[in-house]
DNA sequence: GGGATTGGTGTGTAAATGACAATAAGTTCT
DNA sequence: AGAACTTATTGTCATTTACACACCAATCCC
């Protein structure tokens, strides 16, 4: 490739992918950041995400930064919204691409990443002031998680394979955070009635209450609503 | 900035924009395209775009090549995807920030760019083969728009400022393209009680038929209303 | 003045939504 | 075994919303 042509001036930035990976353990929605193990911003905490490298798909790279965190492959992967903020990176030009990950928290154990320090689990709104246009980035991916959590059936990519309606509706309480909570013979009725999760034969176990049942996921039943024109809507 | 050392490597890539420009003339959702000046993909027709600057945010670059194009400013304008795949661009690795914008299609004339050799507006069904991967950028900006313009009132920036409700179903029907067209009736009961447009003291005129009454669109009142949680839906 | 054309309007019915609280089924503790 | 506790589970009614549907009105053109 020639640079030094009359277009070569424009060859001289790069682009990275920044991952917005969510998680739900129960209680809060929560977000994986990282501390950044070099300059700019060592030490600060930020979304985990890496240059591009020249011949890798967009794509590729998010799902590279996850799998060098995390670990994890093939898990939900959204691309989100583009920055480019001309002085949005103070070594030069750089333009990101935001990406949401949605993962079941109880999964992974985090690998320590090249471009990490350390990893931790934040509650979504005990973020502080992150590097970058970070704070940005993640309020983007979070508006975009709250409209998508009701209109496509990605909740369950939070979830274990098995869960209880209430954990379900948990969930959904602490990504959409209404004034007020979804109430529970509601919600219940209408994701029933959607007929897309299947009974399980087990139980909950280890409560110290009535056990609830356990559902699962019908991603297959899904794809052929969808076919006759289904709408998930919550 | 070093271009030379350890990260030097990636500072060789370019990132541009592409406008996929909509527009409405009363029959077809249209979209202006260009028929290229210049290598590659010379003289086939593409999505109008271009480079970005070195010291040029992306919406800004968006807004230029609109301008250059059509002499408009201050339109209605949306970043929807960003399209990176290694391969897509013949010249080097070069990543493009799709964008829709929204225009008033009587307002303007096109105005030769230097990157165009001519321009013309097609309907969306009679779009051939576009240079790049420039049709599946056209797709997924037309699902964006198809979504977007059920859940805000952004229809409004493809009609001439004072409209007609039937001009305005008109537009719904040409962007939706559902199986069935939106019923009359319940379209207007709809759109009207949403109370965002004002009925203007003149007709419509010119027409061989009973005149259709005038309306605008008050995006004052719109934003009142979204403050009191109001959400546009059709 | 008559015909053609599109504009404009209301009502009844079915479906979806949203508010609401009591009982049942387990677990734990004594 | 029973009491206390915690959460699971279920149905009704009122309201709102969605949808289907048919006729008269205003203008133009001849």
């Amino acid at each position: 490739m020639d640079t030094t042509g009359e277009v070569g001036a424009f060859f001289k930035s790069a682009f990275s992918v920044d991952n917005v990976i969510f998680g739900f353990d129960g209680g809060d929605l929560k977000v994986l950041l990282i501390q950044r193990g070099q300059a700019p911003f060592k030490d600060k905490w930020a979304l985990p995400g890496d240059l591009v490298y020249p011949n890798e798909d967009l794509n590729t790279a998010a799902e590279r930064v996850l799998e060098q965190l995390t670990g994890l492959r093939g898990v939900y992967l959204e691309q989100v919204k583009t920055f480019g903020a001309v002085n949005r990176h103070p070594l030069g030009r750089v333009i990101t691409v935001a990406y949401i990950t949605l993962i079941k928290i109880s999964n992974f154990t985090v690998t320590a990443a090249s471009f990490a320090q350390s990893a931790k689990w934040h509650s979504i709104d005990q973020v502080g002031d992150l590097a970058f246009d970070h704070n940005e980035i993640l309020e983007s991916c979070l508006r975009r998680l709250k409209r998508k959590v009701r209109t496509a059936p990605i909740g369950f990519e939070l979830l274990p394979p098995k869960f209880t309606l209430t954990e379900l509706q948990q969930l959904y309480d602490s990504v959409l955070r209404l004034p007020k909570r979804l109430d529970k013979r509601n919600f219940r009725k209408k994701i029933l009635s959607m007929n897309l999760l299947v009974e399980c034969p087990e139980m909950q176990e280890g409560v110290a209450h009535r056990p609830a049942k356990l559902y699962q996921f019908d991603r297959e039943k899904y794809g052929q609503f969808v076919n006759e024109g289904f709408v998930f809507d919550i």
